[in-house]
DNA sequence: AATTAGCCCTGATTGC
DNA sequence: TGCAATCAGGGCTAAT
C-alpha cells in the first residue's frame, strides 16, 4: 500500500526520467484509469501529446508534474499503482496508461492491478502562496511539507470526536499517512487507536505526528516498504521497510517493546494492529 | 457541519 | 479438487 515514503520513492525515481522531456504519444489502455478525468480519456490524451514536463511536485500521496502549459499532470497509485520506465516493446501484466517522449529514450507505463490508482489533467492553481492542482486543494499538507505546522495540525486534531487513527489517516488534516504508518506512529506513540482524539492531550497528539515523520522519514530512507510486487520503485526493486515494522502486519507476534502478544483489531472495514498492554484502550 | 458506512477492484489465500 | 467467501484499503460519495 503506498503511503508518503513510497510515492516519495516514486517521484524521484520519475524525475530524472520525465523532467524537460516532452510528450509524443499517450494510450490509455484502460478506462478507469483516467476516471478522475472528467472530460473523458480523449481529452486526457489531447491535453498532454506535445506538452513538455517541467517539474514534478508530491502532497501526500498525489504527485504531479506541472507541464509547459502550467497544467498538471496528477498521478495516484492508489492501492497497487506503479510507474515502470521502458524501453522498446512493453506489455506488462494490468499495464493501464503508457506514455512515449519525443526523443528516442524509454517512456513510461502506468501499472496498476487492482485500479484504485489512476491519472488526470488539472489546472494549477496558487493556494496559501503553494502551487497545486485546484483538485487537490482538501488535501492538507503532509509532514515533509517545509510548511507544515505540527502545533496547529495537533490542535485541529483535537477538535475531533473520532477515532484518533479514523483523525491521523483524514487526509483533509494532515496527508500522507495511510494504515501502515498510522498503526506504526500510534505504537510508538503508545496510543490506541480508538481512543477519541480529543480526550489526548494536545501534547500527545503533537509527539504523535513527530513519530508519523520520524517513521515516514527512516522509512523513506530504507526506500519504503514492499510487502510484495505491488509496490516496486520505476525500475522494479522493493524496499527493504518492512523489517523495521513494529505493529503493521504483527498481529500474535510479541510486541519489540514489552513481549505481550500484538493484537488485531476491526476498525471500520479495516484493521489496526497494536500491543495490548503499551497502547490500553483508556 | 461532523462523522461514518459503503463502494470500487483484482488476485492470493482460506474454508467448506 | 473445485468453487466460493474473505481479505487487502485510499479516496470518494451517500447516509446518518
Amino acid at each position: 500500500m503506498p503511503e508518503l515514503p513510497e510515492v516519495e520513492v516514486v517521484r524521484q525515481g520519475l524525475q530524472p526520467w520525465t523532467v524537460g522531456r516532452r510528450i509524443q504519444s499517450v494510450t490509455v489502455q484502460h478506462p478507469r484509469s483516467v476516471r478522475r478525468h472528467q472530460a473523458g480519456a480523449s481529452d486526457f490524451t489531447q491535453r498532454l501529446i506535445g506538452r513538455r514536463l517541467e517539474r514534478i511536485d508530491r502532497r501526500g500521496k498525489f504527485m504531479w508534474w506541472q507541464t509547459d502549459q502550467d497544467e498538471a499532470l496528477i498521478a495516484h497509485l492508489g492501492m497497487s499503482g506503479q510507474f515502470r520506465v521502458v524501453g522498446g516493446e512493453h506489455n506488462a501484466r494490468h499495464e493501464r496508461i503508457a506514455i512515449e517522449f519525443e526523443d528516442a529514450q524509454p517512456g513510461i507505463v502506468f501499472v496498476d492491478q487492482r485500479t484504485f490508482g489512476g491519472l488526470c489533467v488539472d489546472e494549477l492553481i496558487t493556494v496559501d502562496s503553494s502551487q497545486m492542482p485546484s483538485s487537490l486543494q482538501h488535501i492538507a499538507r503532509d509532514p515533509f511539507d517545509d510548511r507544515f505546522d505540527p502545533i496547529a495540525v495537533a490542535h485541529r486534531m483535537k477538535q475531533s470526536r473520532s477515532s484518533v487513527k479514523a483523525v491521523l489517516l483524514d487526509q483533509r488534516i494532515v496527508s500522507g499517512v495511510g494504515n501502515i504508518y498510522a498503526d506504526e506512529s500510534l505504537w510508538r506513540a503508545q496510543l490506541c487507536w480508538s481512543t477519541p482524539a480529543n480526550r489526548i492531550r494536545v501534547e500527545r497528539l503533537h509527539e504523535l505526528l513527530d513519530h508519523a515523520s520520524d517513521v515516514m522519514t527512516q522509512a523513506l530512507a530504507a526506500g519504503g516498504t514492499s510487502f510484495d510486487e505491488l509496490y516496486v520503485n520505476v525500475n522494479g526493486s522493493s524496499g527493504y521497510f518492512e523489517r523495521s515494522l513494529d505493529a503493521y502486519g504483527r498481529a500474535g507476534r510479541p510486541c519489540r517493546r514489552c513481549g505481550e502478544l500484538m493484537v488485531k483489531e476491526q476498525f471500520g472495514n479495516r484493521s489496526s494492529v497494536r500491543c495490548p498492554n503499551c497502547q490500553r484502550r483508556r
